[in-house]
RNA sequence: CCUGUUGUACGGGUGGUCGCUCGCGGGCGAGCUUUACUCGCCGGCGGGAGGAAAGUCCGGUCUCCAUAGGGCAGCAUGCCGGCUAACGGCCGGGGGGGUUCGCUCAAAGCGGAUUUCACGGAAAGUGCCACAGAAAAUAUACCGCCGGGGAUUCGUGUGAAAGCUCGACAUUCUCGGUAAGGGUGAAAAGGUGCGGUAAGAGCGCACCGCGGGCGGAGCGAUCCGCCUGGCAGGGUAAACCCCAUGCGGAGCAAGACCAAAUAGGGGAGGAGGGGCGGCCCGCUCCGUUCGACUCCCGGGUAGGUUGCUAGAGCUUGGCAGCAAUGCCUCGCCCAGAGGAAUGAUCGCCGCCUUUCGGGGUACAGAAACCGGCUUACAGUCCAGCAGGCCCA
RNA sequence: GGGCCGGUACCUCAGCGCAUAGAGGGGCCGAUUACUAAUCGGCUUGUUCUGGGUUGGAAUCCCAGCCGGUCCG
């Protein structure tokens, strides 16, 4: 494989970034993923369980609320992993893998919106392109006008 | 050299891109009259999971409840000595059991190697011991053996006979002696041998075992020797229990502070209630006028800071000790999150595997912190032990 | 961070030191019926979760482990 990441997910986002360098096989650059873009209060989560929409995949099932906020410091994410999941080390690879597939994306997605996010098992053994498939179908549905 | 096993150390390396979190110092901006301080943004440097972080089976540190106090109950531990902050852990020693080897004709015994043991008490008391067996815990009825007496039958002597005398390899009754033997059973009232006897028996003797005493060695468990007693008396305390020792209770959601939330709203009960745990005592706080506390209705807050990581810490060298470990010394700072970071992804290298396309790379993720134990684990290094092969 | 409970046949359970480890359901075979259901008769099945230990003897007692469930803050 001569280029091997990202075939067609990355260069759009990159633009919105324009002090970011272009590396030649990277990933899309600055978008962090700071404590204010996730959500932290039992409360949230249980307002995005009880009135979000689902969206459900083979790897992750989502909740998304739209919440009208004054302020832009949205979208925000949260995870929630039951602890029937599986043991500790499973929890956080299914975790982490599907917060670094939806960071890179979460740009796109419009302020208003937030979003619970619960691992199913394929997510730990999934291929990477196929994280990346269920994310864009994300993506799209919460997606900026 | 290979395989197994036990212990020990380690448990992928390196680079790019994008992130998370903590700390340090820098720039810019805002709050403030300025310093200080606080907040936001930007880029920089440094740290960031484990040997088991796991299970939560033990022990502690720490915090609050009284400076953690007395008794009962309960729980735990249980050969001895040492180590330790402590322990149910570790080290060393003793004793018992198993396996194996040697000495020996063999057994017993002795010695070696290895392995294993919750190894206080069954002469404080209670309970239980199926089936089998004469008998399962008080030892003694039964069978058997032996002796005395009687009856039957037969024989013998005498006699006319009845009967009497003596005897028997027989059958049976009765009185007594005895505990050697009695198919069993996990276990049978010391064992073996000799003597002894009507038959027998520690009845006597020798050796072994056991109890008691004395002496010696050892801190001690215990070991060795001598004297003495004919023998105490089954097993089970991971049955109840007894003895000794230890344990007060809860746990970082412990606890402390700040902010927010207010009204001590309405109604009913009410002399006791809380700290306080299974119970009692004791201590202490609040209350019986101004009403503690409990219940119902209604309402509010459930946010931040701290505890939070420099420690029974790691490491270099030395000394003491058989060792566990301790002491001295050189150097080091090594995660502190909080819906919970420590990652994701792409190369190269290493290792294993391959059907040459590739595939795989263990167990597993800190939650206040330490010391153990236990369990899981691909592969690698070293050491010990066991087995096999090759060379000399 | 703590407490408690359970694991026995394919399933749901009983059994509390001496059993050939049972019951119901299920399954299989047969009878009945034109056929099926129901009914009747017979049969089937255990590493008693795993590994040690105590005992003469363990599903049962003790220890350790594995798995599952549940409660409290």
């Amino acid at each position: 494989m001569a280029a091997p990441c990202l075939p067609g997910a990355e260069p759009r986002a990159a633009t919105s970034s324009p002090l970011a360098t272009r590396e030649p096989f990277g990933t899309p650059t600055n978008f962090g993923f700071p404590k204010s873009v996730r959500i932290l209060r039992t409360s949230d989560f249980r307002k995005a369980y009880n009135e979000g929409k689902r969206f459900t995949g083979r790897c992750f099932a989502a909740f998304c609320l739209r919440v009208p906020r004054e302020s832009d410091d949205g979208p925000r994410l949260g995870f929630t992993v039951p602890r029937a999941f599986g043991r500790a080390v499973l929890r956080n690879r299914a975790k982490r893998r599907i917060r670094e597939a939806l960071r890179v994306r979460l740009p796109e997605v419009a302020p208003e919106w937030d979003i619970v996010i619960n691992p199913r098992r394929p997510a730990i053994a999934a291929p990477v392109e196929e994280l990346r498939r269920e994310v864009d179908r994300l993506v799209a549905q919460c997606r900026k006008q």
